[in-house]
RNA sequence: GCCCGAGUGGCGGAAUUGGUAGACGCGUCGGUCUCAAAAACCGAUGAGGAAACUCGUGCCGGUUCGAUUCCGGCCUCGGGUACCA
């Protein structure tokens, strides 16, 4: 009457690893099916029970695709690159290597007891050489390669080369750094590091000095993505503005293509939306604005709202800009250098709290609008922005809030150039905010007035280029990726520097391995920690001594993963043309900003240079909600060792103190347990409630220091693997965040035994009945198989697990133990609860003939007792049974099925509005 | 501020295109078995009411024979983003 799990667990775990039961290789005849995880940062914690909550959904898919015979891969590795290793290595003097292996260890013995169904002979390890050869294989492509926005696509830098020779920058549009024009002859009069000089303009891997977030306490630069709120995002720490020399890649070239190709992809419109923003595109024109007493400058400013040129009343500059110096009348010089001082010495951080302050200064200088030809004073001011558009604004008071506040508060005037529909126009003095809606009419502004806001915009800027004075323009929020790192457990730059110009090394030298090194830590003279390497050099020229970020590894897996073994190639053309891109992709929204930009872009790289065959990585994705901590308290009355159980505390003067949740059961406290924590607890005191202690409890993030982290191992000995996976999935929704709480385990673990139960006698004898089961037992089975799959369809994989406990109670009401039932029940739960359902599929033996039941649903009307009517669906009665390939998808059994003459007559005269197709026996499954 | 998303019993959460709100599980209460406990099983469990019945899906209003679902206006809580011109 036992239900042993760890026994039939270790069982079918040996069994899938010897005999290589995921093992997945390229099959033509069979569709494929690519379904992936985020792979994991092996952490030295361990897994907690959020890590797993996504394997066990992915698993779930790729384990209920193969029944459906596709041909699915399914792999699993490790982006092993990081900075806790690091960190770890830097207080220990133990090599990150050596840490990363161990870590790695400890998740493999901690995934392999969930059993999950990977294929390991794919997996991959990041910081492996013969992985991060292809990470540096992809950087040297990059570094060889420019963007061409005429043909929208990467091209080999030895094409451009030869252009230039030929007709220098004449009739190109590339993506580059800062605009360039030259002819044949100026570059061909070139020497060779002038040459790299300019192509280091046009590389989509380039260096250069920029200004960067440099981070102190963690000794390196970090990627926009990396910066929350001014702070680190790993660790926290104040994150400063600096100029430094650093290699980036050229990402803003495929910003367009990012974003057309969320249209093409199915993901959340969340966390679409979240790409769209941070992609941030914004149309508009950029104008050269004349200068008082500079006849031969120009300032060029970019505005989304050219139709309001009229209503310009005055220029800010950022206080970075380069002409402040230039413009700054001597009267003005001691106050603008003060402000550019001030502005100099805030941190990003201030800058951004103090975002409402309102502050400038006056250059004394005049810009002349190119249209009106009128003077309007030029001020500087850091609401301005050096890093975006050109760093320069015509100021629209009228309607542009923060240039309203601007000029209320320096007493500049304010004028009215856009009306809002059917409204008069008002004395601006008046005017307690700015109107910024595109919807309205313009008003005194010369040749416009009297247009709508969109054909104004239009009119302005064919204006513009007809006069030379500005054009139309499309700027992006996106900012190139700052790509190296002073750090030593990274991916090393497969660069070298003759003569202080940096070339890549030849290909058929890679990998290059990271080198030993006596310490961890920077040199004395600040340069990183490579540099302390022994003969870090190639061909005798010094070697680059950054290294690469975490994203550089986790850019291209998934292609690697196609093809994992293969030294001569990231992926084969054979592996990349079966495979072609992800399916299904599973991991946290935290990726938005990062790894899911980056990683577009790679493979978008790799597709213009033909390696992926596909734009997009990912077709559908799917974040899982973090699984937040649920700490208990227990309350102590201040200045005993007495504590009081929660519903008496308001009774005392108490204070709350976190307890180890594996002490705790449905929030009553196991007093024994607590007893033999310590010493001190061993005296303590317990008021209690009905004889029970109940402990608080709050969400908060899982947390060592808050004892409420969950160790999936404990449960898995305890519950076993398949409790562990069926409660991860009724714990709700796949993609809500929610807080662990195993109050519900044991419900989840009964309704195991239940099912084991359902098939054993009390001696835990295996009894099964061949009688046919009857009209009311295969109901049951039905209506689950047809739930089930609906709901493992729609991801809900929650509401599935309701259906299979609803199905094993009303069996065992009916005491069936029917071998027909058996069977196909058992496929049906395999992919949540695998090592169960090969048990007892084992136990029962079996059979793989597939056959399809469909059934015919129509509308109807039902008849209420209040005499009304409404149409319903209604599944039809009848039903078919009819042989078919499993290959086949829903649409193509459903064509099938319409076309037999059965069909034909059952639907003649009636409306039918879809079929339902339930596949019998799905297929045997261990042995795929 | 702006952009998303969400508000349903004591708790986690269910409810095809509007059609018996609260599936399933936890917890609680009662019972069976047992010397007893554990395990297991059975029953009850949104609120009020003896009952018939009434009220109930954040709040207010609307559409409809009928609204958790659709529309308008608010409130609250999450998440993203932030002087992007």
């Amino acid at each position: 009457m036992e239900y042993k799990h760890s026994e039939i667990e270790k069982k079918w775990q040996k069994y899938w690893a010897e005999n290589k039961t995921f093992k997945t290789e390229i099959d033509n005849n069979k569709k494929k099916y690519y379904v992936l995880d985020m792979f994991p940062y092996p952490s030295g914690a361990g897994l907690h029970v959020g890590h797993p909550l996504g394997y066990i959904a992915s698993d779930i898919y790729a384990r209920f695709m193969r029944h459906k015979g596709f041909n699915v891969l399914h792999p699993m590795g490790y982006d092993a690159f990081g900075l806790p290793a690091e960190q770890y290595a830097i207080q220990t003097g133990t090599h990150p290597a050596i840490t990363t292996e161990k870590n790695i260890k400890r998740y493999r013995e901690q995934l392999d007891k969930i059993g999950f169904s990977f294929d390991w002979d794919r997996e991959v390890v990041t910081s492996d050489p013969k992985y991060y050869k292809w990470t540096q294989w992809v950087f040297i492509q990059l570094f060889n390669s420019y963007y061409c926005n005429q043909a929208n696509s990467a091209r080999p830098i030895d094409e451009l080369v030869e252009v230039f020779s030929l007709q220098g920058t004449k009739d190109l549009d590339l993506a580059c750094t800062e605009p360039m024009s030259f002819t044949a002859d100026e570059w061909n009069s070139k020497s060779e590091a002038e040459q790299q000089e300019i192509l280091m303009n046009y590389r989509l891997a380039y260096l250069a000095e920029t200004w960067v977030n440099w981070c102190p306490a963690l000794g390196t630069v970090l990627a926009n993505d990396e910066v929350i709120n001014g702070l680190s995002e790993r660790g926290g720490f104040p994150v400063e503005r600096k100029k430094m020399q650093q290699w980036i890649l050229r990402i803003t070239a495929y910003a367009q293509r990012l974003l057309d190709g969320l249209n093409t992809v199915d993901w959340s419109e969340s966390l679409k939306e979240m790409q769209r923003n941070w992609i941030g595109r914004s149309e508009g024109a950029t104008v050269f604005f004349g200068i008082e007493n500079h006849p031969d400058m120009k300032l060029e400013i970019f505005t989304t709202r050219p139709d309001t040129l009229w209503g310009s009343t005055f220029m800010v500059l950022a206080p970075e800009h380069d002409y402040v110096d230039i413009i700054t009348k001597p009267e003005n010089k001691a106050q603008v250098e003060e402000y550019v001082t001030y502005a100099k010495n805030r941190s990003e951080r201030e800058r951004m709290t103090e975002v409402k302050t309102v502050s400038g200064v006056f250059t004394g200088a005049y810009g002349i609008n190119p249209l009106t030809n009128e003077k309007v004073p030029i001020w500087i001011a850091d609401y301005v922005l050096s890093g975006y558009g050109t760093g320069a604004i015509m100021a629209v008071p009228g309607h542009d809030s923060r240039d309203f506040a601007f000029a209320r508060h320096f007493g500049l005037p304010v004028l009215q150039v856009v009306c809002a529909p059917g409204d008069e126009p008002k004395d601006t003095s008046t005017w307690e905010e700015s109107y910024d809606s595109k919807d309205g009419v313009i008003i005194n502004s010369g040749f416009i007035t009297g247009m709508n806001v969109k054909e104004a915009i239009s009119t302005v800027v064919k204006k513009l280029e007809e006069m030379n004075v500005g054009k139309g323009k499309i700027n992006y929020r996106l900012r190139d990726a700052i790509f190296s790192r002073q750090r030593y457990w990274g991916e090393p730059f497969p660069i070298y520097y003759k003569d202080g110009i940096p070339y890549a090394m030849d290909e058929k030298d890679l990998p290059l391995e990271l080198p030993e090194v006596d310490k961890f830590l920077p040199t004395e003279s600040g340069e990183p920690p490579l540099a302390r390497a022994k003969n870090w050099t190639y061909k005798g020229y010094p070697l680059e001594v950054n290294t690469m970020p975490g994203f550089a590894g986790s850019s291209a897996y998934y292609l690697r993963y196609m093809d994992s073994k293969n030294n001569n190639e990231l992926v084969s053309k054979e592996a990349a043309s079966y495979w072609v891109n992800v399916d299904l992709y599973l991991g946290g929204d935290e990726h938005a900003s990062g790894h899911l930009i980056y990683s577009r872009v790679w493979d978008k790289f790799l597709f213009d240079i033909g390696v992926a065959i596909t734009e997009e990585p990912y077709q559908k994705l799917i974040n899982q909600g973090k699984i937040q901590g649920r700490s208990n308290f227990v309350y102590r009355i201040n200045g005993t060792n007495k504590y009081v159980s929660l519903n008496l505390k308001n009774d005392y003067d108490t204070s709350a103190l976190h307890v180890d949740i594996n002490i705790v059961k449905n929030d009553e406290l196991d007093i024994e347990a607590f007893k033999k924590q310590s010493p001190e607890n061993a005296s303590a005191e317990f008021i209690l409630e009905d004889g029970k202690y109940i402990c608080g409890w709050e969400i908060e993030k899982m947390s060592k220091s808050k004892f409420n982290v969950q160790n999936p191992d404990d449960l898995v000995e305890k519950y076993g693997a398949d409790t562990l996976r069926l409660y991860e999935m009724f714990l709700g929704p796949l993609e809500s965040h929610k807080p662990w709480d195993t109050n519900g385990i044991e419900g989840v673990f009964r309704f195991l035994k239940k099912l084991w139960r359902l098939y054993h006698d009390r001696d835990n004898n295996f009894i099964l009945s061949d009688e046919e089961p009857t009209a009311e037992e295969l109901k049951v089975l039905h209506k689950t198989i047809n739930k089930v799959e609906t709901d493992i369809k729609n991801f809900s994989f929650n509401t599935a697990v309701a259906s299979f406990m609803i199905a094993v109670n009303e069996l065992s009401e009916l005491k069936c133990n029917k071998r027909k039932i058996l069977d196909e029940l058992t496929v049906l739960i395999s992919p949540y609860a695998p090592h169960i359902a090969e048990e007892l599929w084992q136990l029962s033996g079996h059979d793989t003939t597939v056959e399809y039941a469909a059934y015919p649903v129509f509308d109807a009307k039902y008849v209420h007792e209040d005499s009304f009517e409404y149409p319903v669906s209604f599944n039809g009665k009848v039903r078919f049974k009819i042989n078919l390939p499993l290959t086949l998808s829903q649409d193509e059994v459903e064509k099938i099925v319409l076309a037999t003459p059965e069909a034909q007559k059952w639907t003649e005269g009636k409306e039918v509005k879809k079929f339902i197709f339930v596949p019998k026996r799905i297929i045997n499954i261990a042995v795929v």
